[in-house]
DNA sequence: GTATACTTACTTACCGATAGGTCAGTGTTG
DNA sequence: CAACACTGACCTATCGGTAAGTAAGTATAC
C-alpha cells in the first residue's frame, strides 16, 4: 500500500467528511456510527480517530466545511446574477440541489437533533443560520430598494421566514420522496415576495 | 404493592407514552433509549417490553396517539371558531403550544429521522401529514369561498406550504430557544393568506 | 368459601451486538 | 531516522431485547 496521496486522490480525511456528511444529511447525527463510516470507506475505526479525535470533532468539522461551502455558493449567486429576485431564486435552488440527492440540509437536520449535540456543534449550527439570515436580509433590502421585492415587516423577520419556509419544505418533502412538494413551496415563497401588495 | 390501578393513577403504559413522547420531541427517536425511560419512571426495562414489545412498537403507538390528539384538536378548532382565518390562526397556535415546551412537533422530528425509522412508523408519519394537509385544504377552500383568504395556486399546494412553513419555523426557532422567531413566521404566513393580491 | 387455575404487572439476571474510544505496534515515505 | 497514516487487538458502556421467576389480584369449580 502506498500510503502516499496521489493527484486526484481525495485524501482520507476528505473522504471521511464526505461519507459522514451524507450520513448526517440522510440519517442524522445520531443515526450513524464511526463503524458505519469505516465500513463504507474500507478502513478501520482507529483510522477515523487518527483524523478526527472523536465523533464530536468530526461533527464540528462537518458543519465548518458545510458552512464554508454554503458561503461560497452564496457569493457565487451574488456574482452570477444581478437582481434580488434572481438571487432569491438562486438561494432556493441551493436547497433544491441538496434535496435532489434525497438529503436534508445538514444544519436543518442538526437543528432537529440540536438538544443532543455537543456544545461546539450547537454553536456552529447557530452560526450557519445566522450567516444565511444575514445574506438573505441583505438581498431582501436590496430588492426592496430596487422595487422588485415586496414584504411587510422587517427584512430580518422576512429572511427568517424564508429560511424556515425552505427548511420546512425540505423536511416534509423528503419523507414523501417528492421534490415537487419542495418546488411548489419554493415557488410560492418566491411569488409571495415578488408580488406587490396593494 | 397493590398492582391494581387507583383512580387518578395514569397507568404505566400511559406514563411510558408520555415520557417517550417528550423524549422524541426533544431529543429525537434515535436520541433516547428504553433505559432512559425506565430510569425516569423508576421501573425496569422489561416492564417497558411488557407494555410495548419493542421500541418500534412504542414509536408507532406514539404517533398513533399524537395523531389522534391532533385530530381532536383540529375538530375543536373547527367547533370553537367560525371563519377560516380564525381557524388558520388556531392551527398555528397548536404549533406554538408545542414549541412553548421547547419541543418540536413529534412528526416534524420524525420526518428528519425518517430514513432510520421502521416502516410502520414511516407510514404513520406520512399519515399525520396527510391528515393535516386535508384539514388545511378544507379550511383554505372555505376561506377562498368566503372571500377572506387569498392565495394563488391550488388549496393543496397552499396547505403544503403552510405545513412546511410552520414546521420549518419550529425547527429553526428551537435551537435559538426563541419563540418569537416562530411567532413572526407564523404571523407572516397568516398575513400573506389574509391579504388580497391585486 | 375455599382451593385451584389463570392473568396482570412487573423484577432480576442475563444475552449478543454495537457504541465510542484507546493503545501498542507497523509499513511507508522523505 | 522521524513523521505520517494507518492496522489489530482490545476496552468499557450501552444498546434493544429475552428468559425465568414472582407477588398480587381475578375467575372458576366444587
Amino acid at each position: 500500500m502506498t500510503g502516499r496521496r496521489e493527484r486526484g486522490d481525495a485524501g482520507t480525511a476528505t473522504r471521511v467528511l464526505d461519507a459522514a456528511e451524507r450520513m448526517v444529511q440522510v440519517r442524522g447525527f445520531n443515526g450513524f456510527s464511526y463503524a458505519d463510516i469505516a465500513a463504507e470507506l474500507g478502513i478501520t475505526k482507529p483510522a477515523l480517530h487518527y483524523h478526527f479525535a472523536g465523533k464530536a470533532d468530526l461533527g464540528a468539522a462537518l458543519i465548518g466545511r458545510y458552512t464554508t461551502r454554503f458561503t461560497d455558493a452564496l457569493a457565487e449567486v451574488d456574482a452570477s446574477v444581478g437582481d434580488a429576485p434572481s438571487k432569491l431564486a438562486g438561494y432556493a435552488d441551493l436547497y433544491l440541489t441538496v434535496l435532489r440527492d434525497r438529503k436534508m440540509c445538514l444544519c436543518g437536520m442538526l437543528a432537529a437533533e440540536y438538544q443532543t449535540l455537543p456544545p461546539p456543534m450547537q454553536d456552529a449550527v447557530i452560526g450557519f443560520f445566522d450567516q444565511n439570515e444575514r445574506w438573505l436580509e441583505k438581498i431582501l433590502e436590496q430588492g426592496q430598494a430596487e422595487g422588485n421585492l415586496y414584504f411587510e415587516g422587517s427584512a430580518r423577520d422576512t429572511a427568517r421566514m424564508v429560511i424556515g419556509g425552505l427548511e420546512g419544505a425540505m423536511l416534509v418533502a423528503r419523507p414523501y420522496g417528492d421534490i415537487s412538494r419542495f418546488q411548489a413551496a419554493s415557488a410560492g415563497i418566491l411569488a409571495a415576495l415578488t408580488t406587490a401588495t396593494p
